[in-house]
DNA sequence: TCACCAAGAGAACGGCGTTCATTAAGATAT
DNA sequence: ATATCTTAATGAACGCCGTTCTCTTGGTGA
């Protein structure tokens, strides 16, 4: 552990008005070298702090203790590292193997699950919204879900527009549950409270609508209830229930 | 018209070395003044030329011929301005008397509407995907979109439900409908054809199906077909009719 | 004629995505 | 042990962005 032992030509202290180098980047990268995976986590983690308008490379490269300019040897631009985001999402997903007397049950399950994967990182629907599940890597994912649909026996041209249906309501309505979020957000301050006050939030909406003149919105008047006191989770069962029962209605025997 | 008759005093004409002023500026000022219409339409003009990412107030300003600086005499932001682009989504956009016999119709014909709007302007859909219509303006054409449901006959909770359900799905729709055009324009060149190549593109897809390995896409595989030869409006059509049967479904007389 | 005023010009700030030449460190060959 | 090559990262630069601030200018009413 001493030093100089032998002859090794140790440096000279640096003098004190020459700039101490930043040797930490230098350390950083020998405890874990720069890596895909490496970036897009860090990428996760600005996301989360900053949101998505927030999430820009120097940030990125910020998180890492690394130059910009680094991160261009791994992530050939910021639409690749998106994307490389987005496929994450999928990993370690698994749809079912189809089960025709299922299959309603196993789109929920797969809607639920693709919900709360959107909802594990800030923004991230938007991310997935400008996306297509249409790479080779994704292409497996895509297939079994058309599996369960087509197992469930809808005709081919319902069971080919039923993915897209299904994958567009979740992602539309996860966006909307965060631009609701961040409206809260900002009201509350700049600050993000981990949950958001949705309590006040619904207060307030309810109060809005109830505050408009009686004779021009009886309808939204009306509907201003069950919109305020459904859970999130209760909205999207039951958008996902009215596509589930319209894709049912084209199946021979609808009560399956 | 002669100058010079009293002893106004005329500036000198500019040294040959002084660059001349730009005048036109002013002259365009002139001629129609500034305005949040005029910066709207401007900013229509570039979104169809460059798309939402080359959206800049900095183009919308060159655009007219003027300064970026003066735009925000008449725009708080960006946003601001983007917020009156998705408003003028629905000038002049109309709902008909609700009709419970003609409910399906009626939806439909919203829904098409609505889809050629978003379609009038290139991106339309990214950002009216990144809006709500719960502004003072337009939350009349909210409560007649609920108007039509509620007369329908439709349960409150779905109803409640029912707008989201359908916008999304028109938005969500028009944006996958750009994203494959975009994609289509990329390959083509830099350039901007008016109208993607819609058959080569489906050539190619159909090829990269057909290409996929036999026994691991079979539905991919089968389905390739329905999806690239249906036209976008009959998938649109389909989409819609599958969240129309699931409304019905809700209906005590599904027949209506 | 002069003071005022509104509208727009122009410059500046900090941040962005991306590129490029350069450098420090380790591995390899002589 | 030394010279060479490779790799991975740096740091500076380019051109663009949204936004703000100060300044100019042309027209208006007293």
């Amino acid at each position: 552990m001493s030093d100089a032992a032998e002859g090794t030509p140790v440096p000279p202290p640096p003098s004190p008005w020459e700039r101490e180098r930043p040797r930490r980047a230098r350390v950083a990268a020998a405890r874990a070298p720069l890596s895909r995976e490496r970036i897009v986590e860090a990428a996760f983690t600005v996301l989360d702090r900053s949101g998505l308008d927030g999430l820009s490379m120097r940030q990125v490269a910020g998180e890492l203790g690394v130059t910009v300019s680094a991160l261009y040897a791994y992530v050939s631009s910021k639409d690749d590292l998106l994307e490389l985001m987005y496929t994450r999402l999928f990993d370690g997903f698994s749809l079912p193997e189809p089960d025709p007397d299922r299959w309603r049950e196993q789109v929920r399950e797969y809607a639920r699950t693709w919900r709360s994967r959107l909802l594990s990182h800030r923004d991230m629907a938007r991310i997935s919204m400008a996306h297509v599940p249409f790479t080779a890597e994704l292409l497996p994912y895509v297939e079994s879900l058309l599996a369960v649909f087509r197992a469930a026996g809808l005709p081919d041209r319902i069971a080919a527009e039923a993915g897209d249906l299904i994958s567009t309501y979740i992602d539309g309505f996860v966006l909307e549950e965060g631009m609701w979020q961040d409206r809260a957000a900002e009201q509350t301050g700049g600050g993000t409270p981990a949950r958001p006050d949705w309590r006040e939030m619904a207060d307030e909406m309810q109060n809005y609508f109830a505050s408009l003149p009686e004779g021009d919105f009886p309808h939204l008047r009306a509907l201003s209830g069950v919109m305020v006191t459904d859970s999130s989770d209760e909205r999207f069962d039951i958008g996902l229930e009215i596509i589930l029962r319209g894709l049912a209605s084209y199946l021979p025997d609808p009560s399956a």
